[in-house]
DNA sequence: ATAATAATCGAAAGCGGTTTCGAAAACTTC
DNA sequence: GAAGTTTTCGAAACCGCTTTCGATTATTAT
């Protein structure tokens, strides 16, 4: 590889000189400058990221907290949170910043996600679609390094969310405005997002004048597959069947037709559904699926505004940042006629 | 940050003695090796991952082209694909590898991909659902820095295939040996990898005594949801209307169950559908889709085997690995009277 | 012409490690 | 106890770049 010295002794000046024409500074001649650069050009030089990392102590690199494949977390979220990441990368990327996915590996050693940051000089971290309990994370997140967390509810670091109580009044009003007062909500495991959903739900379903009993809310696990069907089968099978259920996000929503399908009911004339994120997923499907899109772009591009916020104000105060979402309507949702 | 300096000076040796410690050199007495390591655990020492590039001249990176966002590959390319790189940074990750994308800025100045991965001085490269015509790709593989690609045909680097032909040959005698005759292949663009598939196709046909007709093989584009919706259409519009259909992938055919069902059509009653891929969103719909699943975990670690392979031999001699698949039975097909 | 000012350059130290090689100390061997 | 070995250690060079600061030269003002 080619070296500032290299060029040093083609031009016939200093290693300090090409540094200074290759980085703008005013004291260089301008036909030195002109001949320095060309000659670089013409040798193929590369700078050394390393080299210039270790003496303007920054990485430029951005770690990735992205939890992509367990049990629990498949293929969807990953779908919908890669939309928040791409959406990141776009913005980081325009500042100069890379993207480095932090591991638990470094060569033989296991080490933690903090030790692996802090070992790659990461100049800030991303954390997303991971589960924030894990023990790991939270060291991260309680280290002086620089971190943005998106859904993710706590006192340490900004973190940017959808406007999740909204997103379910909004979905509610919309059911209520189509006469439906027998609701089901199929939510998620309690934790902050959920119960923000809902809230939202209640104080919706209770400025309606709908009585909410322990019926309307049913627990279900995020991306479980059988636990979402099993849930909806119990439901189905009620005596007062709802008229709609709003499932805990898109991927629940469309198992959860399949399983309504497959019970010989046909939406939305028997019952109306919907969803919460706005996955492709759920307009290729029949019917298009309502539901709230979550702006994933936006979510993304505040995250990373943020982070570089911090990293270049090195000021990690805790700002939180909600995102709008809004109702996509499909057709997965009738009317039905008041009694 | 804590260096090997102010370990040297808390323990009273010198930094090489401490360098030599960390990394298990002989010639270090037991007793001053212990010292050194509870010194550098207790002072919270993190080696600086630059600075031994830097004297090692490896990063321990893996740069990652990977094409998320675009109009003609969206996101279930994308799910696709990121199958295959979870894997790929699953295996590499056990192996001491971090992986970055390669981006085509930075700081502010637009670079090409070849630039950047020789700036951040990549050990290596993997490149994934990229457009591989496309100029800045072709640089980076006709380089001298290890690479590996997935399904692209190409006499430079080694590459990973799925066993396309294969594919093919096995969808087109499941249909067959229902005696489906009048079959649509309702294909992607020609290219290397839609060329094996027709292939196996037109093989699997003719070794059956099925004439193929130009009727029988209808290009479309890949992942363009209005183009594969007309193409559906046109095909079911036909007067001899076929009794099967091989969608090029299953989004495709996601997305042609609702092109058919919408023209009133009952699958797999009037028609059989397949698709090609193995995507769970294959198994969220009614009926479940009969495809071909690729063995995405294999490839990302066949990827990342032969990649680290180059990386550690030097020697990037052109290996093309082909990974089996295997026939996924929904149920979008019917077994139909011989005429 | 002289003094003051501006433009241009390079030596050298530093960033945080690794690794070679010779020296000193501690053991063996006979 | 002398000679030969083995252990253990550190000085120093090096990886490739940045940046300060003083020196030199060119330019301008008086």
């Amino acid at each position: 590889m080619i070296t500032i010295y290299d060029i040093a002794k083609n031009v016939g000046c200093s290693s300090a000189t090409v540094s200074k024409a290759l980085n703008n500074y005013p004291d260089v001649n301008a036909m030195t400058r002109k001949k320095i650069l060309e000659m670089a050009e013409s040798m193929g030089y590369s700078p050394n990221s390393q080299a210039q990392a270790l003496t303007k102590n920054k990485t430029w690199n951005i770690g990735v907290l992205f939890e992509t494949e367990s049990e629990i977390r498949n293929g969807f979220t990953h779908y919908f949170f890669s939309q928040i990441l791409e959406s990141f990368k776009k913005y980081t990327e325009e500042l100069g910043y890379d993207l480095t996915f932090v591991s638990q590996k470094i060569g033989e050693n296991k080490v933690s996600f903090l030790q692996h940051v802090r070992r790659r000089r990461c100049d800030g971290v991303i954390i997303a679609n991971y589960d924030y309990n894990d023990q790991n994370a939270l060291e991260l997140i309680h280290s002086k390094i620089p971190v943005v967390v998106i859904d993710f509810d706590n006192d340490t670091v900004s973190s940017i969310f959808s406007e999740n109580y909204e997103g379910l009044k909004l979905l509610t009003q919309h059911l209520i405005d189509l006469n439906h007062r027998n609701i089901v909500y199929i939510h998620g495991q309690r934790n902050y997002v959920t119960g923000e959903r809902i809230r939202g739900f209640e104080d919706t379903m209770n400025a309606n004048n709908c009585k909410i009993t322990g019926d309307h809310l049913v627990e279900s696990a995020y991306y479980n597959r059988e636990n979402i069907a099993d849930k909806t089968r119990l439901v189905l099978a009620r005596d007062k069947r709802p008229t709609a259920i709003i499932f805990s996000d898109d991927y629940a929503a469309v198992l959860g037709i399949k399983v309504i399908q497959e019970a010989g009911l046909k939406i939305p004339e028997d019952i109306s559904v919907v969803g919460f994120d706005g996955l492709e997923l759920g307009q290729m499907i029949t019917p298009h699926l309502t539901t709230i899109v979550q702006d994933t772009r936006m979510i993304g591009e505040l995250a990373a505004k943020r982070l570089t916020e911090i990293i270049e104000t090195k000021n990690r105060t805790k700002i939180d940042i909600s995102v709008g979402v809004k109702l996509l309507e499909g057709a997965s949702c009738k009317q039905v006629k008041l009694i």
